[in-house]
DNA sequence: ATGTCGAGCAAAGCTCGA
């Protein structure tokens, strides 16, 4: 079972790309965030073309999260985080597929940072924190796959340097996310490539960041104990960010046995 | 770290968010 995560950029303005990929990757399970779209605006005759049944959570002009199951109608079990004082942002959905729990996440920017933006950006992570632990106690195979908008690492980043003010690099960022690995999940690209390799997903449409290799690993599957013990490989569809008309991120994905 | 996009608004070029 191939679960993937998809920082799409706009639906309608990738929907090229995106049957392309569905195409040829053929996931069983696509999370797609930055649909910048909602209601008629989503082009869901396309997607089911495609033999791909369809759930989201969409918004007008930003944000926006989608869940894709091959052959099947994903059963939506939550959109939206418990407790959040401002629904107006469209970043989390849930759902059930072929008995694995699967969220889309898009995890807010935060920059500039400091800043309400950043506030926004660790009070949401606290709330995907607190989540993720009622998901663990399940025992169910969860896979929380999406844009995370955090480097773990430095070896995540192309410059350390560069990235010094971002709010993707910041040690609060860093840290909540380690908090929430510290639950029990296992980032299953770097379960899959323990050596320092870069294994880049965003690379920026400006300052030429894509010929110069200046990436970043931001797009994450964390995989509850139950997921991870499935979990046979992972890896990030690199070449699809050099297409014409790309979005600024790769597909991301894991093969669950 | 700014060399680019995508979308909204409104009818072309600006603003915002990344």
């Amino acid at each position: 079972m191939r679960i993937a995560t998809y920082n799409v950029n706009g639906i309608n303005a990738r929907l090229p790309r995106l049957l392309e990929w569905l195409e040829e990757a053929r996931p069983d399970v696509a999370c797609l965030q930055e649909l910048k779209a909602d209601g008629e605006k989503i082009p869901i005759q396309a997607i089911t073309d495609a033999g791909y049944g369809a759930i989201w959570h969409g918004q007008k002009g930003f944000n926006g999260v989608a869940i894709l199951a091959r052959g099947e109608q994903p059963v939506e079990r939550r959109r939206g985080l418990p407790d959040d004082p401002d629904e107006t942002h469209s970043r989390y959905i849930e759902a059930e597929v072929g008995g694995v729990v699967v969220a889309s996440i898009y995890l807010p920017n935060g920059n500039p940072q400091p800043g309400p933006k950043f506030d926004y950006k660790l009070a949401w992570m606290e709330r995907l924190i607190d989540h993720a632990a009622s998901l663990l106690v399940e025992e169910k195979p969860v896979v929380l796959a999406g844009d995370y908008n955090v480097t773990p690492r430095d070896i995540d980043t192309f410059s350390v340097l560069a990235m010094a003010d971002d709010a993707l690099t910041q040690p609060e960022s860093r840290a909540a996310l380690r908090r929430l690995l510290h639950q029990g999940w296992t980032d299953a690209i770097r379960a899959r490539h323990p050596e320092p390799a870069p294994l880049y997903t965003f690379w920026d449409y400006q300052a030429g960041a894509w010929p110069r290799d200046a990436g970043f690993r931001i797009d994450h599957l964390l995989l509850s104990p139950q997921a991870a013990d499935r979990l046979v490989d992972a890896n990030v569809d690199k070449a699809v960010r050099g297409r014409e008309k790309a979005s600024d991120h790769a597909p991301t994905w894991v093969e669950l046995r």
